[in-house]
DNA sequence: TTGAAAGCGCTAACAT
DNA sequence: ATGTTAGCGCTTTCAA
């Protein structure tokens, strides 16, 4: 594997003017810098990144830890990210935490250790830390769930005024016994999501169930209510990989969305509008949650003295057909 | 930003005794040690994986270069990928090349350049090119499509004869002129893909289009087969990202899957199901695939003078009901 | 413009 | 069992 030393040595010249020649910093003669060039290329000569980041104490490589690689939610937000950090030559490094606090401490810890320019971060939950990062100086910024106890920037939805909203449209169009299927507490988006569906009901007319963020889980508590004496009439859920779940579960007891059983969930996947009836859906602007994210980041990278913000971004209900009767 | 000199001053000891304690690798006088740990946890010291990577020539994290983070094909390969490699210590960060030979060109530089153990990769074509990663030797496997021109490791799918054994599925199901949607030419699986369709149908009665491995494009190469004066009766879709492009361009034209059209995909993504009729399917091992080309890097990592082996696994063909009138 | 040399933070001989 | 020291590959003063 060619060093620097080897590269210099073959070229004539010291180490000193071979980095500047690669590095472009300071001029070189121009009939050096054709020797070091050639000296490189005939040796394939690639700067060792790691001691260049050792010695300059910076990386241009973002990590971004989202909770669920299979929920496109996080992959349209992990679009936003790239797309906005590539024009500013960072690169992107995706780690999923898997909605698991001991993973998610393991990612940071790599972050941490390989002292990457900045993180991106969607918390699992009450647990999750970043102070050792900030401490040593990595910026950290919140995406889509705010960071407990802390006061960094941070993108978020308005997701509980969303829920609200969604529950009022499913009273709206009749539905009587409206219920609401949220993920596991602590998990703020849904904590969030159930306190609109409260503000909308009432906390006394409540019916809910938890589950994980995952198909499965919603599938067993869909069907738990759906087999109540007197069922829900209609389900507000709390995101796309467990509006799958639901679904299975009206499928499993020939249930037919909106004729029998009226359904509103967050985030827009790309098959809500295959499915017969389409799903109305809370969908959130994912990718635009990336990129303000990323340039939040970016400019706290630049600058780490500035006042945090928290940009919130709102959700749009889509109105589809398995929300009326 | 402590480091392992201050804990060293801090505790009374050397740096030496520090890394001692900290690695566990020699025994330590328990006095010292524990001194040691606390120096460390007062200064708040975490170690510099630049600096250790450096000295010790070797990183535990693991590349994965995908085409498609939102295909969900792939990110199941991910997950594949980081279960067995967390088990090893190996953390995996994901990149997202997007089918685009310059991004992954990129990130197969920053691979490089940040000393990775190791990468697995889905080539996104033939100008893909692993060379400078091999000869700094740094291991490379290919996942899921072949790299250009050389005998490595890699882990393929036999996915020509799947798309010749769907589409048999479909001749026998009466289905009598069916065509294919593939990705582009150059991409490998779409190039098998259509193979094993020619094998069936013999390349003279062959119908086919090509589009970007995406749902837009494949609902726009999908309305062309479909206003031709004599449209095909069957499709075969190369993948499931595209077949929602299809499935789309069906209900624009009121086409009903399976009573109007055979329609067979290749990816069993999570909402195959859902749609009415549930969508035929070609199922990749994704997550399978994930796993073993995890476990050939590994086991190259430890010795880079094994053969290099190809394994391939079988799809499975799932009949439902979209491939029946 | 160029080179010599220090040093980023750590680990691993080697010596004690 | 512990300390001393060299050095991983690079960038960057500082002198020349």
């Amino acid at each position: 594997m060619a060093t620097i030393s080897d590269v210099a040595a073959r070229a004539g010249v010291s180490t000193a003017t071979v980095s500047r020649t690669l590095n472009g910093k300071s001029t070189v003669d121009p009939e050096l810098a054709a020797r070091v060039l050639e000296a490189a290329e005939e040796l394939g000569y690639h700067p060792n990144g790691l001691a260049r980041n050792l010695r300059r104490q910076e990386t241009a490589v973002l990590a971004l830890i989202i909770s669920d690689v299979e929920n496109p939610f996080f992959t349209s937000i992990a679009r936003g990210v790239e797309d906005l950090a590539q024009v500013s030559g960072y690169s992107v490094v995706l780690c999923n935490s898997d909605e698991n606090e001991d993973k998610e401490r393991r990612y940071l810890d790599v972050a941490l250790q390989e002292r990457v320019a900045g993180v991106l971060l969607s918390p699992t939950g009450p647990a999750t830390s970043v102070t050792r990062l900030r401490r040593l100086g990595i910026p950290v910024v919140a995406v889509d769930r705010p960071l407990p106890g802390t006061d960094g920037d941070q993108v978020l939805v308005d997701t509980r005024r969303a829920a609200r909203q969604a529950t009022r449209h499913l009273v709206a169009n009749s539905y009587r016994r409206v219920a609401c299927l949220t993920g596991p507490p602590g998990v703020r988006t849904a904590d969030d999501r159930l306190s609109g569906y409260f503000d909308a009901v009432g906390e006394e007319n409540a019916i809910f169930r938890r589950a994980e963020y995952r198909a499965e889980g919603a599938r067993h508590a869909a069907g738990d209510l759906l087999d109540q004496p007197v069922p829900p009439d209609a389900l507000l859920v709390a995101n796309s990989t467990m509006a799958i779940g639901v679904l299975e579960a009206l499928a499993e007891r020939s249930l037919r969305a909106g004729r029998d059983i009226g359904i509103v969930s967050f985030d827009d996947a790309p098959w809500t509008t295959l499915i017969d009836p389409p799903l109305t859906v809370v969908a959130q602007p994912a990718y635009e949650i990336g990129r303000v994210a990323a340039q939040l980041l970016l400019a706290r990278i630049a600058d780490s003295t500035r006042e945090p913000v928290t940009t919130t971004l709102d959700a749009q209900l889509i109105d589809r057909q398995s929300s009326h009767r």
